[in-house]
DNA sequence: TTCAAAGGGGACTTGATTGGTCCTATTTGG
DNA sequence: CCAAATAGGACCAATCAAGTCCCCTTTGAA
């Protein structure tokens, strides 16, 4: 199976937790431990999935007392590969990372291969369509919907 | 990273040398020694990826002595999908494959995720408009351009 | 000025997944 | 009747990721 790692999946679920408050120099800022007990995800799972964001400009961190997470940008201007980059590292589908001709140390082995970048571009490209509102919509799943007025905000 | 089976490209590897033979009743058999011995491909494990091929109709079997595999189809015109579907399963980034509502066992649980759906199906699509024959082509490095040949023949 | 609350950045452990091998039928040509 | 080859699992080991925990820095408030 295709995999994605579930931090991703947990990426999206505090990115969209975090869009109730607004994103931007004026939204407010959430603390991890909140985001942790109004999603279900284990606290230092959160606050390692904010870092993460965090490095990668998605969410602004806001630190000493009262501090807290914001989002840089709004849900519909995010699209999803950024997250996976963010959190999963580049989107490729092999070891071999797609330009990296003399990166075959072991070229024995590497004669094994063919040639995925197509593939890595097409994913990438499809990836790029996608913003982290599509996926952050109404839930299926009882306790997300449960979390209410979410689905307006992200209809912004 | 977005992972993908090394099975798959070993897969995609022992399909573009047994296009080699051609594809069909018409076609050649190639042993699964003989493919090891061509792709650099441990023999176990091209005999693995052989049966999982040959479940999944990709290509066929012929047994008894003097037996061995041919493709079914020509590369062209097998998308890279069903490839990674016989070799790594239903093509899901998420344990949660679409379609099963009901099937969130822990909902507690699952409240966390978010709808990976329209994720998926555009995964799909992407890797269905790529073909092996795609992959297969001219590779850069040195032990499978090695293998002569086969540029022209994925050409067809 | 001191304390507590919160983010920042790693390091580490455990558990699951996967890659790879092997063993035993079954088939079939010579 | 034997040898060669596929068919189908069962099994072991190594890799990778999820999750936790640690210490440090920052900063508002008492």
């Amino acid at each position: 199976m295709l995999r994605l790692s579930k931090l991703t999946d947990y990426a999206v679920v505090v990115m969209a937790r975090l869009a109730l408050d607004g994103a931007g120099p004026a939204g407010h800022v959430q603390t991890a431990p909140g985001l942790a007990s109004a999603t279900g995800i284990a606290e230092p799972t959160v606050a390692k999935v904010l870092k993460m964001l965090g490095s990668a400009g998605l969410v602004e961190g806001v630190r000493g007392a009262r501090g807290g997470y914001r989002l840089t940008r709004p849900l519909p201007s995010v699209p999803l590969s950024q997250v996976i980059v963010a959190v999963d590292g580049p989107i490729a589908l092999t070891a071999c990372v797609d330009g990296g001709v003399g990166s075959c140390e072991a070229e024995g082995i590497c004669a094994v291969r063919g040639r995925w970048d197509p593939v890595n571009d097409a994913i990438r490209k499809a990836l790029s369509g996608i913003t982290v509102a599509d996926l952050a919509g109404p839930a299926h799943c009882p306790a997300v919907r449960a979390t209410a007025s979410l689905a307006p905000m992200l209809a912004e």
